[in-house]
DNA sequence: ATATAATGTGCAAAAATCTGCAAATGCAGG
DNA sequence: CCTGCATTTGCAGATTTTTGCACATTATAT
């Protein structure tokens, strides 16, 4: 029960690893085009399903339009995103990981969303 | 700067009001049809836009495949979906609310996010 | 009321995402 | 290293979502 790691797959978390911020994936597929000119952008869409419910990759929504993914790395973390100016804001796993532990702990839920964007007004926007 | 409640949107409303569930935006369109026979799906997706900006419709990615859209009620509420069985339980705003009390104390940032949705394995599927 | 400005809508076309199927690839056991 | 079986991929086409633009509708200020 393991991954399965193709070339497709070790080439996508390689581009990911490198870019280190969020892609979409179109920019994932446009990276991947030197190393594996044949790329076909349903295999990128599929393979991001596959890399997410592995949970080696985050898929959350910036609400720029398309989804974003990224690596998943040790230090997690989340977004606060202002939905008026569009800023991003990093939100720590610690206030999170509260939460997490007592809904897992009441539902007996084990939560596997690791990367949360919240939506909301950032402190610039408020005072306009 | 109130809402603009023209007749399109007037009528996604009522659709979502009498339908009282998630529905697509497909969904909503096929829906529309009876009382607004020229709507075009154009129209729905840009008012399901205005909606969810007037925080008046939540839409949420339940895993699905296309996003689901929802009236905001009085009595918010969240959800867990199991990747596993896709079962959705109810999670409700209590405990949430403390953690995004906390964020927007410490954060000076106003979240909006009215429909929080976690994936993870639920009770039953982690026996198996 | 009327003119003017601002916003919303339908339509057609583009862009993004998903699917079915046959060929290619990866993996376990010989 | 082969062989056999399950999984993955490319391709072509379908579906979903977004966009540009011309026209219609609604709001605002006379």
């Amino acid at each position: 029960m393991g991954y399965r790691l193709t070339s497709a797959r070790k080439a996508i978390l390689e581009v990911l690893e490198s870019a280190d911020t969020h892609l979409t994936a179109i920019q994932i597929h446009e990276q991947l085009i030197p190393r594996l000119p044949s790329i076909n952008l349903s295999t990128v869409y599929r393979s991001m399903d596959y890399l997410v419910d592995k949970l080696l990759v985050s898929i959350s929504d910036l609400g720029l339009g398309s989804p974003v993914y990224e690596l998943v790395r040790d230090d997690i973390h989340h977004h606060l995103v202002c939905t008026n100016c569009r800023k991003t804001l990093p939100l720590e796993h610690d206030q999170v990981a509260t939460l997490f532990n007592e809904i897992e702990l009441k539902k007996k839920f084990v939560i596997t969303t690791n990367h949360l964007v919240l939506f909301g007004i950032c402190e610039d926007c408020q005072e306009a």
